[in-house]
DNA sequence: CTGAAAGCGCTTACAG
DNA sequence: CTGAAAGCGCTTACAG
């Protein structure tokens, strides 16, 4: 006994009609082989039925699936919502579902994710790879999302140019000694948005780089970044490559008495939900994620139409699309005598 | 010609070992019916070939496809990245794939999401409602994760009880003039957490509710939620329904010069990821996501194995779990004198 | 203990 | 323009 599927089928709709379940088939797919009358009887009797086609049956017959994987290092990151919205938005509007699967930031894991999804025929595979992972040819057709950096990388944010927009927003506004605040000198996306921040440093301007992983393996996770000490040493804006990493300088100046924009000016990335409701709302630079997922998918989907299921294939070129800076309250003009970590003067916003 | 997927299959098995396609598939799905010699030398050759069993041919037969759908009011909510990690790592325990679609606070969004997952034919649904929504039935296995107080609930955590444990330990700590913030009173969630705080109210105490989705109307969005004033007036703690609006608050007490805890205790809901590293770190309450998104499943997975998926089937009683208080440091003793808005002492962390 | 056969729902060459 | 037939990969009663 097989178990039956509620609603009907194309055998249903063809004996109402005395016609044969190939006719049915293809008057519904509209591959003109059908007479004008008889798809218009046949959509008719489709819909009184409440006919839906099995995905199942279609896919055993043609191989595919209509599904994609999505495949995360880490669903609990704080970005994470920005991109599943995104992409799920594109596969579904490119006639996609979207089966994900964490990664939970391990190999093995990642791994097996993988596995699990081309278990399930997923026609292909979105990646967002963990740190330090090169996917490797995996049998199925793959869009790599991460930074510019990363080999066999198909589409990303042009971290690098965001990391320029920030340092060229801080030069403007007279900053000269900076602190750039990473969290993990192993991250392509890190580094690329570092790497863009270095690249504009005017001769004669100072930029030191202050990895957090590091100091909280020393300190104790969560510890005091001791800011007010960099501040009290000249440092007059401090960019963040995470609004996350932003909000707990942020926080930790408020603590000290250190006023934000007035002593120090701080950036972020990222626009995270909180960024813009937090007082001072936070300076920030922002992906554009819709156009990330949409090339993500338009890439992935022309793999798979290329392909046969047989073989594999090679990721197609790189794409960048570019961030903007979005300019709130967090970063004002350098206060003018460096040194003096007790500026006064309220620039308030 | 139709495609022809990568890989082995039971027929590869089958001829390599010359016996039929049935006793492999008997001895691969381990139903006793082979000898344990021959269960063996299947098992290695299917090993050898790299056999990976086809979900499409199964499902077909079946009528099962080992799938879920996950339904959200709002992937960009700050709360999801838990919520999804939970159910996708339940959902795959269970041998489930786990298919999202985001319902976009769209009451025609969510229908649709609901239908296309349908199509897709899920063996079941997993429902985190939007506001106000009632889930129809919808002809499918359904569990509704949300409030107790939303009707034909499934699981949740203990809404209630956890604005119970902030008011205990806020009233433990002295405090006896509260602000009470949430975002909408037409969320299930947030009224059962303010409920639970009202309810521990002592007599003589008192607690003052502030909507901010009222006041950001008014005022636009973002705008100061004039928080000074109301700790001017004698308020000594403020219990929010959501860490975002504690940190909200947080952040416009640090900027009016107003410590906390030292003058002012706030306290959040949900833990969410910066709650830990901001300073001062926020206390909050949490839910046991894992536990919800286990029972959740097994509801599902319960209701799924007693339905022929002919007929629909209604919830399961609805399960509460409790949550758990995590006292941090934005929350201490109220300050002695009340009405004062610049106590002194130095309590801090 | 093992195999032959039917059938889940669909699509696609092919024949009429 | 329409239909009969084959087959995607699997599982399950049934027969031997």
């Amino acid at each position: 006994m097989a178990l039956v599927r509620p609603g009907s089928n194309l055998g249903d709709i063809a004996s109402a009609l005395g016609v044969s379940v190939a006719t049915v088939s293809n008057a519904l797919s509209g591959k003109g082989r059908v007479s004008a009358e008889l798809v218009e009887r046949v959509r008719a009797k489709a819909a009184e039925l409440g006919y839906v086609p099995s995905q199942a049956g279609r896919a055993l017959r043609t191989g595919r699936t209509r599904v994609l994987g999505l495949v995360l290092p880490d669903i609990s990151h704080p970005l994470f919502p920005q991109i599943a919205q995104a992409i799920e938005y594109a596969a579904s509007q490119a006639g996609y579902g979207l089966l994900i699967a964490d990664s939970r930031d391990d190999v093995a894991t990642q791994t097996a994710a993988i596995a699990r999804l081309i278990e399930r025929d997923v026609d292909g595979i979105l990646i967002i790879p963990r740190r330090g992972t090169r996917i490797a040819d995996i049998g199925c057709p793959v869009a790599v999302i991460d930074s510019l950096s990363t080999p066999g990388n198909t589409v990303s944010a042009d971290h690098w140019q965001g990391g320029e927009l920030v340092i060229d927003h801080l030069i403007t506004l007279g900053h000269q000694n900076l602190l750039l605040i990473g969290n993990n000198p192993s991250s392509n996306v890190q580094t690329d948005r570092i790497g863009g921040m270095k690249s504009r440093m005017p001769a004669g301007a100072q930029a030191e780089i202050f990895w957090i992983e590091t100091h909280d393996k020393r300190h104790g996770h969560g510890s005091p970044l001791g800011l007010a000490d960099k501040v009290a040493a000249g440092v007059t804006a401090i960019a963040a490559v995470s609004d996350l990493h932003a909000l707990r300088a942020l926080t930790e100046l408020n603590r000290a008495g250190i006023r934000v924009p007035e002593d120090v000016s701080v950036t972020g990335f990222d626009d995270l939900i909180w960024s813009s409701v937090v007082t001072p709302s936070l300076t920030t630079v922002k992906m554009d994620m819709a156009s990330i997922a949409a090339l993500a998918i338009e890439a992935l989907v022309r793999v798979i139409a290329d392909t046969k299921r047989t073989h594999n294939v090679a990721a197609a070129t790189p794409a960048k699309v570019p961030m903007a800076l979005l300019i709130r309250q967090t970063s004002a003009a350098a206060r003018p005598s460096i040194g003096t970590g007790s500026a006064t003067e309220a620039v308030g916003p």
